[in-house]
DNA sequence: GTGAAAGCGCTAACAA
DNA sequence: TTGTTAGCGCTTTCAC
């Protein structure tokens, strides 16, 4: 029993056959009579014989992964997006390789190599704050944005993030809000921009006051959400209830305004962005922007499939729809 | 100005030398002089040349890449570990598949596969209920796990799950708790049994009642933590205080049993284990065990990266501390 | 210190 | 339908 694994020409030798039919065997069975057919299947249960992606891979001049760039594996909202592309990557024998551009110091210097590298067959953006120049890249595979980024043309999954901005002020002033603020996420970041703006015109549409100081400033986490909260009890002239960028902000903001001893939506209704899983579970549950990041993921996947597949560096993007989830976080305004 | 990427050849070409001078060049550099290393360095420079990583690694008979098997990417606890294997194997120039063993059917039959299939210098495993016996295969590459598995004998990074359940008990014990109950997480997993375990073997030590009716089966979800509350809610003879398995569950118990009116810790105290972001969020802030997820992560790729260089099967286990994390979510009992 | 040459294992023309 | 053959791009002896 040999320790090493068996190759394409050990098949071919038990078989009886060349190399060429047990690899056209493998890959298209039907061209192939149903007696070489059986004879190469059981030469290969009997060789246990696994095809060499790498040697396959060279041949074929692809390298059948995927690279994913990401800002930060560890936030839960990332890592949804990924198990969708992951659900539809795996099944196509695409390997998934993973670059968080948090982890190392210049992260377009981090995409450029990507994209020179020839590591990957495609490459899918989840960081909007890459600069665009980087994809001047001649050579570069196709390439599918999962987010927003500012002036890109290129092939998209996108989520109506204005019109989520829109639902909640929507909401909020329906109950009886008149001042409203908002908590952004990064200011670089275009979410944070497309989510202002849909949050700031929807108050113009409304006539509703746009103060400056209830625009607070986040950065998506629940820390920035706490301080925002603290900011939010130190303005003499408080607003009523607030949009927030994400759900982890929501969540870190309630916290605060609790531990403060106030009560939501007793004293300020709150409404988040994502849906994440802990918006239901919350005391009380959080009204939020429902985003399917799953979704955003497969679809992302499936765009990026099809343009490797087509060798096309081009696809039609995509609007993934946001809904409104009301749960008991916003109620109406404090007599 | 060719579409195609240079290749050594035509750095060979424009540095005048030969195609093994360039590959030594770019792999030991001090094994040539100075005078063709910055010949073909400049060649590089000029031509836009990259290592054709598949051919190289076909050449030397070798991947590249590791392949990571957990239940579920969209976990934040594992989306932390991941994190922390990342910033490990992305310098080290290896790179991470990412296998999802909830998104296929049989999750043996996977990891069979991937053990057979070649395609990884080294597995990492954070799936606690694959079954051993698929470990037997003859030329596996190396392997660690990075939980616990019952009577598996494979390298791993461990967490002291049991002392945890200890350090849990203990301080609600010094709290002044004497009927204190348990969720778990699902029963076929290994870390419920030791977390459950440390929980039992200190009731027994402290002298405190073991109630079968006490223990409540979770899976580790929200969801299950909420379910876990409403069974709370509808004892008759209620534990005062609750040792959950994970934060997860500890949040949505703690949701729940707010929603219903009743306060914690003034009716129930409540201990989680992990110390995710949350936790110290919540209105009270989640007393917890602390366990370091990105280390985790770091320290298995490091092992198995160690065993892959030394082309070894085997490694020293390690074992990563735990701590217990005061907030307010655990306090007196009750009168 | 450098070059020539032999493959790693596979697939896709092309020929038979 | 099947076999022959020529590489994919690289690294590594083995000579010099």
């Amino acid at each position: 029993m040999d320790r090493r694994t068996a190759t394409i020409q050990d098949v071919a030798r038990v078989a009886g056959v060349s190399t060429a039919t047990v690899s056209r065997t493998l890959s298209k069975p039907a061209v192939v009579t149903k007696a070489t057919r059986d004879a190469v299947l059981s030469a290969v249960a009997e060789t246990g014989y696994r095809v060499n992606t790498t040697a396959s891979n060279l041949r074929r001049q692809r390298t059948g992964s995927v690279i994913v760039l990401l800002p930060n594996i560890a936030n839960p909202f990332f890592a949804q997006i990924l198990a969708g592309l992951s659900s539809v990557l795996t099944p196509a024998e695409y390997g998934m390789l993973i670059a968080d551009t948090q982890s190392g110091p210049d992260a377009d210097a981090r995409l450029a190599h990507y994209l020179a590298s020839g590591q990957a067959d495609g490459l899918v953006l989840l960081d909007g704050t890459l600069s665009a120049e980087v994809l001047a890249s001649p050579a570069r595979p196709p390439i599918v944005m999962a987010c927003e980024w500012m002036g890109s043309t290129l092939p998209s999954v996108r989520v109506e993030n204005a019109r989520g901005g829109a639902l909640a002020v929507g909401h909020l002033a329906q109950l009886g809000h008149r001042r409203i603020g908002h908590v952004t996420g990064p200011p670089a970041n275009v979410l944070t921009q497309t989510r202002l703006e849909g949050f700031l015109s929807t108050l113009r549409e409304l006539g509703l006051p746009q103060n400056p100081d209830w625009v607070l400033e986040g950065d998506f986490t629940m820390d920035s959400g706490a301080a925002a909260a603290r900011a939010w009890l130190g303005l003499t002239d408080r607003p009523t209830a607030l949009f927030l960028s994400s759900d982890e902000m929501a969540t870190g903001f309630i916290g605060e305004v609790q531990r403060a001893g106030l009560s939501v939506p007793g004293d300020v209704s709150v409404v988040g962005f994502d849906n994440i899983e802990i918006a239901q579970h919350l005391a009380p549950g959080l009204t939020t922007i429902r985003q399917p990041r799953t979704q955003i993921g497969v679809r992302a996947a499936e765009l990026l499939l099809t343009m490797i597949e087509s060798n096309s560096r081009d696809a039609p993007s995509e609007i993934i729809e946001v809904e409104l989830i009301r749960r008991g976080s916003a109620g109406p305004p404090p007599d």
